[in-house]
DNA sequence: TGTTAATATATCAAATGTGATATAAAGAAA
DNA sequence: TTTCTTTATATCACATTTGATATATTAACA
């Protein structure tokens, strides 16, 4: 992973601490970071294709602030948030499946 | 869903409420519960093949007791740590989303 | 039987995640 | 530009989830 990418998910909150710290990271560790990352991107996908943020938020009683959180990535959003919000899309546990079955 | 299985989720906590109530769980609030319950089951499969709940528990810095929850589908635990819980047994990205992707 | 290993249950303080609110910034279109 | 819509950022009190600890229960076996 480059230094523009690990620069990116620093701003987003993500304690990755120094370099090499980053490097640290244990695979384990690693793979959930690209799992919500994956989850984040294909739920921006999916949402501007059928409503706005607001919308979204609503229809699952959350805030439009945390969709834009949701979807940009930001390491205070939980796993769980991006699959009620995959949910509230449409997406079915099968799309979900296959969007964690594709990270590398 | 048949009362039997509502009675398991009540006794591990989840909060379903009367029976007229759990029927009134939306359908994504639903599939989130499957989920869970999904990777619990598949976590606990796994787990027996390779280690003791304590083993598993040190691997990624959790408690015995923890993982005694996550296996038993207790409503306390997080999408995240089961799929933390998943990766310390060795699961790919690709198991998960195939857990995930397999329920009904 | 008794002893040990494994798992389950209960409790709790601390950490993390939450929706809400306010507001700033960005875009689109006049 | 100005106005309107959408998205992003900041803050915060509240709720949920956490690992830790103690302990109870169960399982396997000598």
């Amino acid at each position: 992973m480059d230094l523009d990418k690990r620069a990116r998910l620093e701003s987003k909150g993500w304690k990755v601490g120094s370099v090499s710290d980053f490097l640290e990271l244990t695979p384990e560790e690693s793979v959930l970071v690209e799992i919500k990352l994956a989850l984040s991107q294909s739920l921006k996908e999916r949402r501007l294709k059928l409503m706005t943020q607001s919308e979204l938020a609503s229809k699952m009683s959350s805030s439009q602030p945390r969709i834009a959180k949701a979807e940009n990535g930001d390491a205070s959003v939980s796993i769980e948030l991006l699959i009620r919000a995959m949910l509230a899309t449409g997406a079915t546990p099968q799309d979900i499946g296959q969007v964690i079955a594709g990270v590398a």
